[in-house]
DNA sequence: CAGGATCCTATTGGATACTG
DNA sequence: CAGTATCCAATAGGATCCTG
């Protein structure tokens, strides 16, 4: 795993920082291990219709990106029509409080951004919480 | 504050996550944020210092959407030399979950990326873990 | 010191059409 | 269903030089 697209491993304080943000930076990545934290798997077709707006490149790209970097894991399932899964790798999971945090502001502060739709807390009976 | 440099702003679960992550993303906004929180206030020079291999250009260009953004606070001094200050504004602050967890992360996993540096922990008398 | 102004390249993101 | 394959526009990122 782990593609050498991190551009500094200098040891500086930063440098985890960077690494762990170049990890989720992406315009849907952020979004996708959300959902995945929050539900455990999702199939494509799940994935895109609870994300909205992304096309099938740009999800499939992503997705393959955070494959590559080790945080999801892809099942393909042998069947027509095909069916593949995606869900967190154990990696992925540490990334936990991360996107915790994340959620955490955005809903404190998405009155600064927009006219705020619904607060949609994350699901009692989904993955999340479990860290 | 707050550009409207986001796109989907639908109520969805997913949609506070992509709002903070995209305040974050950006190559050195990570770490500017974190070297604010370590140490509290810097410089132009210093935080150029700290970070290296950024260009003035591009740190410029993130400490402005930073600003933007309303998360650092810029105070120019009117003196000659000229001394700019940069700090996190209370919205910045509240980030800092986010950015511990960041840290911590890529410090557990920092062995994936490279050849590991000196892990090199936040100093005890800087301004972060006040949180 | 802390930038602004230019110019240029690379990467990202997206629309659309096609496929096993 | 879950992608590929192209093509294209936008943005991010960077090198370099100049300035109050």
């Amino acid at each position: 795993m782990a593609k050498a697209r991190f551009s500094r491993f200098d040891g500086s304080p930063g440098c985890a920082v960077e690494a762990a943000v170049s990890l989720i930076c992406g315009k849907w990545k952020g979004v996708v291990l959300w959902y995945l934290l929050d539900e455990g798997t999702l199939r494509f077709s799940e994935l895109r219709r609870r994300i909205g707006g992304v096309t099938q490149r740009m999800l499939t790209n992503q997705l393959r990106e955070l494959e590559v970097d080790g945080l999801i894991h892809r099942e393909v399932h042998a069947e027509v029509p095909p069916r593949v899964e995606y869900s967190l790798t154990a990696l992925g999971r540490e990334l936990t409080p991360v996107l915790m945090a994340l959620k955490n502001w955005g809903d404190a502060h998405l009155d600064l951004f927009g006219p705020s739709g619904t607060p949609a807390e994350p699901r009692e009976g989904g993955a999340a919480g479990q860290a």
